[in-house]
RNA sequence: GCCGGUGUGGCGAAAUGGCAGACGCACGGGACUUAAAAUCCCGGGACCGUAAAAAGUCGUGCGGGUUCGAGUCCCGCCACCGGCACCA
């Protein structure tokens, strides 16, 4: 396609100058702002040291920040960065004080595989491919404040991820005050105190051991020390202090993905594969760091309330957290005497009654116990085969239900009946207690795993007759009474197509001589777990499906642990965090960068780093990549800061008012699913965070987590850290499918650069589609914005001016051609005149319509009105230089370049309308946002439908003044209308003022 | 299976319960040109009509409902996309 307009000269001219002149950078508290930075000039504050009341209210729009990968960047990053970029642009204008930061989530996998391939050291190969995004980035124009950059992987940012882990080492979280604090504050159980911490204290509450309050990832359970020395008190306290940390190191079964040679956390293995790569993964018990997350997951899903997130995020969220309300209830193991009790959860305590066997998870710590020695083999093999399993197959594969009786029973505490106990691997030991009760006739998997093995089946919950006759067995499917249905119902529900786990009412069982039948399902459940508390023999519970977060990596790669091993008298090890002073930690330098033969960590090749003259060694695994980030929004608010992860000043100032900000907030709900409108000048944490789908459970959550941990620990001043985010939708190849480089589908955004500039590309991924929503790309689509762009251009240009300029560039060689942008005149339609009451119409109606969409983030229709606004001025005999200045500034924020480059050439004509103001001298990214006058808009005459019966039949052309009795006469006059009154009466008018007219007649 | 989202021309899409298809792409016709490209102008949901029009009928995944009026609200389905999934 031919060049619409100079866009080649045009762009790397005017990021030159927004470089050169620091167009973009956001002012900390306590600066002095340079005298001549247009933020300056436009907010009355050129050198002066502002304080936080100084500055206009902020706007902190953010972007996932991108790993920096050898491919380069793909069309789908682009598209979140433009959306946010117009917005940074646009508030701008609007008088806000934005911050629009970049930067590098440059840890990770490909770099480090690379460096075992080739020996090139990861660090090399991280710059070079960060210095391409950043060529690449800026090629596109984008308004980020550059001197705010960082990357994960800088020993000066990881410094901060260091520190802040040992804040969480170094904290823990107390269910009293509901929040993390320092270490120093956990009380001992009184066994593990020193006399002097006895003196003069009451009772203490000792908090639950780790098995109770975490079952399944806790594994240091303190030691009782009645008879202990005080050496041996001494570790006790220590692994009592270790065991409640929020990072602490455990040895439970991990997530091992042997091709990666690494661990991986829950959340990164989807289906049984990891989630890079696609390979298997097994369980394997191994000594890892954790990190204390299911501290929060109740704060964490409550606050999901108030911030402003779609829906269907917040759900991700909620189901990843997975709260469930139930209650454990324990079962006494028959002969055991009371000394063997298997605790069960159930969200279902009123089907205890129905509950006809227990099941057990393989791994349980009962199995040894219960198990009968004449069933020992069979639980044994058993146990071998469930643990052989990879999680692959223990989930997909694992269509039919398998398990073994141990040969003991349990006592059903409601009714004292005699029940097997079983072991079974659809039970997993991860969750609740790992232990169940199985009521069969209301549970799938219970009901599927009775008739396989022939257990009993009772009913307790009373269904609809509908569910009855529609899950009857089919021989009954002819009987016509419903006493039929109800008697096989009781007599043989394991005859019914499946389990009736809704809600229903209890059916015909009393505990204790208290009569439940008849009770709905959510009575029966409070009465039954009531009672179960009054006896002892259970509670209410909650359990979050939520597990620890497995915080090490197994990688080169990474931010090292400050942590060293030591051993103690008795020759056990122990783990002691290295002091603030000694950070950054720094990786040591390898020459080989895979794991030692036998095993181990990259890290420990280097002997001399790992161990330390006194006799220490140092933690050898690294953290995952989203340890940097959790925080990396914090860091550009400050981010040359040596002395602070962040100034609390900055923080206080970007991160907006806190907590009661935050209450004050109530968040917009409606039924649709579009975006929003925001409140911008009060909403706290980052104002608009703007990434893909795939962070929803991962960085998002663990984001969240260190958030919150650092504003308990009074570090950050939100609970929240982002109070408002979009996820952007997919880009798909041109054939519709997910881009891959295996499909050949791959758009790359240098090519589109090239053909068409920056300008077209950032506008082209804007009118594609909202935002959100999943698109495919359309090379021929940005032809017409380019196209429209190249309006634009000569709406504005003097066509013999631009063919004097094209024939002076063949005789001027190539680097020069960016000066011969001068020859470029105005055309000469544009004068300095008053505006006809249409072009002002025409431009008012443009600027409501953009300004609105901007609001909620209705990129494309905002597109579309400037294009309306094109085609009709193109058409204008004069164009008034006023109205195209205010139409360059609402163009700004999509096509920047091209907009400063006209912007550049109006300045020349002096508008006398306007007056002088000092305005007109700010750089375009600092003018005004026009405002529209709703007077403008005001039309004389309406064109109105005329309707008979809902049906479209005629126009009227009417005053806009017209009352509705004027309406009703000039639509019933219609002629095109009477055919279809023929005959009939009319019943009513409706007239809509300004909208419609409808005739109902009959 | 559960949760969330989306279904509108040949395509991307637009429409506070009030003229369905704005804007753009592709396409067709015309102007300009020696020609092509670019540009400018015009056309366009389907059907039925007609020399061409006009008029008319149908039309927003399917089936119902509410309403003077439904793409939009309610009920019941279907399809596709995304997430979760022996979580008791």
């Amino acid at each position: 396609m031919r060049r619409q307009y100079p866009f080649h000269l045009i762009e790397p001219k005017w990021q030159q100058f927004w470089e050169e002149q620091q167009s973009f950078r956001a002012f900390n508290p306590g600066e002095v702002l340079p005298a001549e930075h247009p933020f300056s000039k436009r907010h009355g504050l050129a050198g002066k040291k502002v304080s936080a009341a100084d500055l206009p209210p902020k706007f902190y729009v953010l972007d996932m920040f991108p790993y920096p990968s050898g491919a380069g960047l793909h069309v789908g990053h682009p598209e979140g960065y433009t959306a946010t970029d117009i917005l940074a642009r646009y508030k701008r204008a609007a008088g806000l004080h934005v911050l629009h930061p970049m930067g590098w989530d440059a840890f990770g996998l490909p770099a480090e595989q690379y460096a075992i391939k080739t020996g090139q050291h990861p660090r090399q190969t991280t710059e070079a491919n960060i210095a391409n995004f950043t060529k690449q980035i800026k090629s596109l124009g984008f308004s980020y404040d550059w001197s705010r950059e960082v990357d994960t992987t800088d020993p000066k940012y990881f410094r901060w991820t260091q520190w802040i882990f040992l804040k969480l080492y170094n904290s823990w979280f107390n269910p009293e005050t509901n929040k993390a604090e320092p270490i120093e504050t956990l009380k001992y159980p009184e066994d593990l105190q020193l006399p002097e911490e006895k003196v003069g204290r009451g009772v203490l509450t000792a908090p639950r051991p780790e098995s109770e309050e975490h079952p399944g990832t806790a594994n240091a359970s303190p030691r009782r020390a009645e008879t202990a020395t005080p050496y041996q008190l001494q570790a006790a306290r220590r692994a009592y202090r270790d065991s409640k940390r929020l990072a602490f190191s455990s040895e439970a079964p991990v997530n091992w993905c042997p091709e990666l040679g690494t661990v991986l956390a829950n959340e990164e293995v989807i289906d049984g594969k990891s989630e890079v790569g696609g390979f298997p993964v097994v369980r394997r018990p191994m000594r890892q760091w954790m990190l204390r997350i299911t501290a929060y997951a109740e704060k964490l899903l409550a606050d999901l309330d108030t911030i402003d997130w779609s829906d269907s995020l917040k759900e991700m969220q909620r189901n990843w957290i997975g709260k469930s309300e139930g209650a454990v209830v324990e079962f006494e193991v028959e002969h055991s005497a009371g000394d063997a009790i298997i605790e069960v959860f159930t969200t279902r305590p009123d089907t205890l009654f129905g509950a006809t066997y227990l099941v057990i998870a393989p791994e349980h710590w009962a199995v040894e116990a219960v198990t009968f020695n004449e069933q020992r083999p069979a639980v044994e093999a058993y146990k071998k085969f469930a643990a052989g399993k990879s999680d692959l197959e223990r989930t997909e594969l694992a269509k039919e239900k398998t398990g073994v009786f141990t040969g003991a029973h349990a006592i059903n505490p409601v009714n004292g009946e005699r029940i097997p106990i079983w072991i079974a691997d659809y039970v997993l030991a991860s969750y609740g207690t790992g232990a169940i009760m199985a009521v069969p006739a209301h549970d799938e998997r219970d009901f599927e795993f009775a008739k396989k093995f022939g257990l009993f089946i009772r009913v307790v919950v009373w269904p609809e007759y509908k569910w009855i006759v529609e899950n009857a067995p089919l021989d009954l499917k002819d009987q016509r009474y419903i006493e039929h249905f109800e008697s096989r119902y009781i007599n043989h529900p394991g005859d019914f197509q499946k389990s009736f786990a809704g809600e229903g009412t209890a059916f015909n069982f009393e505990v204790d001589g208290v009569q439940f039948h008849g009770l709905p399902t959510a009575e029966a459940k409070a009465k039954i777990t009531t009672w179960l508390e009054a006896k002892g023999l259970g509670k209410k519970t909650i359990n979050y499906k939520l597990r620890d977060w497995l915080f090490s990596r197994q990688r080169y790669w990474g931010e090292p642990f400050p942590i060293v091993w030591k051993k103690d008298a008795n020759g056990d090890a122990y783990h002691e965090a290295l002091p603030e002073s000694a950070l950054p930690l720094l990786p040591p330098a390898l020459d080989d960068y895979k794991p030692t033969p036998d095993g181990q960590p990259p890290l420990a090749r280097a002997q001399d780093w790992v161990n330390l003259p006194d006799g220490s060694v140092r933690e050898t695994n690294t953290m995952p990549q989203w340890a940097g980030s959790c925080w990396y929004y914090l860091r550009y608010l400050d981010a040359g800061n040596d002395g602070a992860f962040v100034s609390s000043e900055a923080e206080r100032y970007w991160m907006g008012k806190g907590v009661e900000g935050l209450k004050s907030l109530t968040v917009e709900k409606s039924a649709s699913s579009t975006i929003q409108p925001f409140n911008f000048s009060t909403t706290p944490g980052v104002d608009l965070y703007v990434g893909g789908t795939e962070h929803a459970v991962l960085h998002l959550l663990y984001a969240r987590f260190w958030h919150k941990v650092l504003f308990d620990l009074g570090h950050v001043s939100t609970p929240e850290p982002f109070f408002k985010l979009v996820n952007q939708g997919l880009i798909l190849g041109e054939d519709g499918q997910k881009m891959s480089k295996s499909r050949g589908n791959v758009v790359n955004p240098d090519d589109i650069l090239v053909e068409y500039g920056a300008d077209a590309f950032r506008l082209y991924e804007m009118f594609m589609g909202p935002l959100e929503m999943v698109k495919p790309w359309n090379t021929k689509g940005v032809e017409g914005v380019y196209r429209f762009l190249g309006r634009v251009w000569r709406l504005f240009v003097d066509e013999n001016s631009e063919t004097e300029f094209e024939q002076a560039q063949t005789a001027t060689e190539a680097q020069r051609h960016r000066e011969l942008l001068k020859l470029i005149k105005l055309g000469p339609a544009i004068i300095d005149a008053s505006p006809t009451p249409a072009q002002l119409k025409t431009l008012h109606t443009t600027i409501k319509k953009v300004t609105e969409d901007l609001d909620h983030l209705r990129f494309n229709t905002a597109i579309s009105a400037m294009m309306i606004f094109v085609n009709d001025a193109m058409t204008w005999e004069t164009k008034p230089v006023s109205v195209l200045r205010e139409f360059l500034i609402l163009l700004q924020p999509f096509a920047p370049h091209l907009a400063e480059e006209l912007w550049s050439k109006v300045q020349g004509l002096k508008s006398k309308v306007e007056g002088t103001d000092t305005k007109s001298t700010l750089d375009l990214a600092y003018q005004p946002w026009p405002k529209f006058d709703p007077a403008l808009l005001v039309e004389d005459t309406l064109e109105i439908p005329v309707q008979v019966n809902g049906k479209l039949r005629d126009r009227i052309v009417v005053a806009a003044t017209a009352t509705p009795a004027e309406l009703e006469a000039a639509a019933l006059a219609c002629e095109k209308v009477q055919p279809f009154l023929a005959g009939k009466t009319i019943k009513k008018v409706i007239v809509v003022p300004a909208k419609l007219v409808n005739i109902v007649a009959v």
